[in-house]
RNA sequence: GGCAGCGUAGCUCAGUGGUAGAGCAGGGGAAUCAUAAUCCCUUGGUCGGGGGUUCAAAUCCCUCCGCUGCUACCA
């Protein structure tokens, strides 16, 4: 058997996610761990919050609640929504967790015996009104180059030009106004990324054929461009403390960067999963020997593959321990909407709860899925959605499913006929189907989910050919045994579409398999033999109509979603 | 500014050297089991502009135009 583990993205505690940030980390992480599992593939699939850093600290803040009480309330929130989705993680951990903080500190201890940490003085911003150093970006000033009054301390938005915040002229905080501010000196640990070069782009390069061109041009860029050493931690409160035995104590007080936590997290979640339930063993997929033949899987967003393939990979590499590097790194671009990014501040685009609260979720997932921004970012709107869960969900899918339950139920008592048998038209669909379910199946080993809905809806079609030229309700006037063998095939490719659909709508898929017969836990991959996969429901077996699968989006609907939302 | 990606039918996209494709939308037809759902046929593109390499270019090279993203302390 083989082991496949999972990882997607953390989705960062602060707020509810947009459709953006799922379509390209925790949804398709998901789709490609239920196909795994239907395979029969021991798979370990998790995931989880993303707690530290000074957004998290100003979240509270402005919510006036302890740091760790707001984030438990969010990490609750954020599961909810993602069960609400269908994501079937095994463990959705947090990085605040006990089990975090001692992988990470335990991390930085190998790191700093083998000597890729090195204390350096840096000079950060201290704001006395808000009494706490500032990052880069929450320093604004007058730009040096441009004059622009409301330049960024990393970067001035008007000129372009990265910054220092101590260049900029008159700085204030951008939290308070206040400019009772001041440079103080403070040491913090770096990482020396810079001495990993060659073996990071040993590794890179050995992936050179396997790796999408989008995720190796990212890391070969901050490879070309020098790679610098990083500084990983910060003057915060909440996060993993730097614990006292690396430099003497020097960095007492201090926290690690949630960069550098964060990706630790995807083996704390694994250590927190283990630890949820006796019998199991959360590093026999992580480390040495025992990980060997685990395959490991990584979804995230454009933004995060450098910390994938540069940052998460040093910390590896440095600590000289046999964990395990990603074997595959699935990258996404961006999800717009209306042209436009979304936005929580300007309340524009879909958001995880509102999404859930207007339609069930299988509806969002096949769009996401169908559109998911693989090779160039991909547009949401609201007439766009509509057509493709009109036609391809409600009238192709859908309807097909209704029209020969319903059938069997007026013309045979709601049974699977055993009447007849299959000649050249159910030879054929056979046929097809083998071909484009073969197609079907690599796409989605192959992570290609524009093509595999694509093969997915040509199967849902290829059901209604047949049942057009099969024609039942014609040879029932005078050949009852033809017209039986028709409905009998109809049945079986309602079965297997339950099946194959699964990992994109396991809602739907679930309430179709149990029209036809209870469906277990993990609906499985019907195996080669399309012949037989057609041919199996038992004559006699009692079907029965579900309730409408896939109800339509109406105009009326487009345009109350699209003034809600901020569609234009 | 630098780097990267994109620009193909009305729309969303596939296609990376060998006679331009899919889905949707549009037009015509068949069928009447079904959520007026389905099936068949079909209209439609000088593949962003220009130049070059080649027997052959959407595909390779150069150049121009347009859009988008990234640019290391927002995650």
């Amino acid at each position: 058997m083989r082991r496949i583990l999972i990882t997607s993205a953390l989705p960062y505690i602060n707020g509810v996610k947009h459709l953006g940030n799922l379509v390209g980390s925790m949804l398709p992480a998901d789709v490609y761990a239920r196909f795994q599992r239907s395979l029969g593939h021991d798979t370990l699939f998790v995931c989880a919050t993303d707690e530290h850093g000074t957004p998290a600290e100003l979240a509270a803040l402005e919510a006036g609640q302890e740091v760790a009480t707001y984030c438990a309330e969010q990490h609750e929130i954020q599961k909810r929504l993602g069960e609400g989705f269908g994501f079937s993680w095994d463990w959705f951990g947090r990085s605040s967790s006990e089990e975090n903080r001692t992988l990470t500190q335990e991390f930085a201890r190998a790191l700093w015996r083998n000597g890729y940490l090195e204390v350096r003085t840096t000079r950060q911003v201290y704001s006395h009104a808000d009494k706490r150093f500032l990052p880069d970006r929450y320093v604004i000033g007058t730009c040096p180059h441009c004059g622009y009054e409301r330049a960024r301390g990393d970067q001035c938005e008007n000129c372009t030009r990265v910054l220092d915040p101590t260049d900029l002229i008159s700085p204030r905080s951008a939290l308070s106004g206040s400019a009772e501010i001041e440079i103080r000196d403070s040491a913090h640990l770096f990482l020396r990324q810079s001495a990993f070069v060659s073996r990071l782009r040993e590794w890179i390069d050995t992936h050179a054929l396997d790796w999408s061109p989008l995720v190796l041009s990212i890391a070969r860029k901050w490879l070309d461009e020098g790679l610098q050493d990083r500084g990983i931690t910060r003057d915060l409160q909440w996060g993993v403390p730097v614990p006292e035995d690396i430099a003497e104590g020097k960095l007492s007080g201090k926290v690690f960067y949630v960069w550098f936590d964060a990706p630790i997290e995807y083996i704390g979640a694994t250590h927190e999963w283990a630890n949820a339930s006796s019998n199991r063993r959360w590093k026999d997929w992580w480390f040495g020997a025992a990980a060997q033949d685990v395959r490991y899987v990584q979804f995230m967003g454009k933004d995060n593959v450098p910390f994938h393939t540069v940052g998460f990979p040093v910390t590896i590499m440095g600590s000289e321990q046999p964990w395990k590097l990603a074997d595959q790194i699935k990258g996404f671009n961006w999800l717009n909407y209306y042209g436009g990014k979304f936005s929580t501040s300007a309340k524009r685009g879909v958001f995880m709860d509102a999404a859930l609260e207007i339609l069930p979720a299988d509806y969002w997932r096949y769009y996401l899925m169908a559109n998911a921004p693989e090779g160039a970012d991909s547009n949401f709107t609201w007439e766009h959605f509509a057509s493709v869960v009109n036609k391809d969900l409600a009238d192709v899918l859908g309807n097909f499913v209704n029209r020969i339950l319903k059938f069997t139920h007026a013309r045979f008592d709601g049974r699977v006929p055993d009447e007849g048998v299959y000649g050249a038209d159910e030879h054929a669909v056979a046929e097809e189907l083998s071909v484009r379910v073969n197609q079907y199946t690599n796409y989605l080993e192959a992570m290609e989910f524009r093509k595999a809905t694509a093969e997915l809806r040509a199967i849902w079609v290829a059901g209604n050919e047949y049942l057009t030229k099969a024609a039942p309700w014609t040879h029932i006037k005078h050949d009852r045994a033809r017209a039986a063998a028709a409905v009998r095939m109809g049945l079986n490719l309602v079965h297997i579409f339950a099946h194959y659909a699964w990992p994109f709508i396991p809602n739907a898929a679930r309430i179709i398999h149990n029209a036809i017969q209870p469906s277990p836990e993990v609906i499985p991959w019907p195996d080669g033999d399309m012949g037989q996969a057609l041919n199996q429901l038992e004559p006699g077996l009692k079907v029965t109509v579900p309730e409408v699968l896939f109800s339509k989006i109406g105009d009326e609907q487009i345009e109350a979603w699209k003034a809600r939302f901020g569609g234009e």
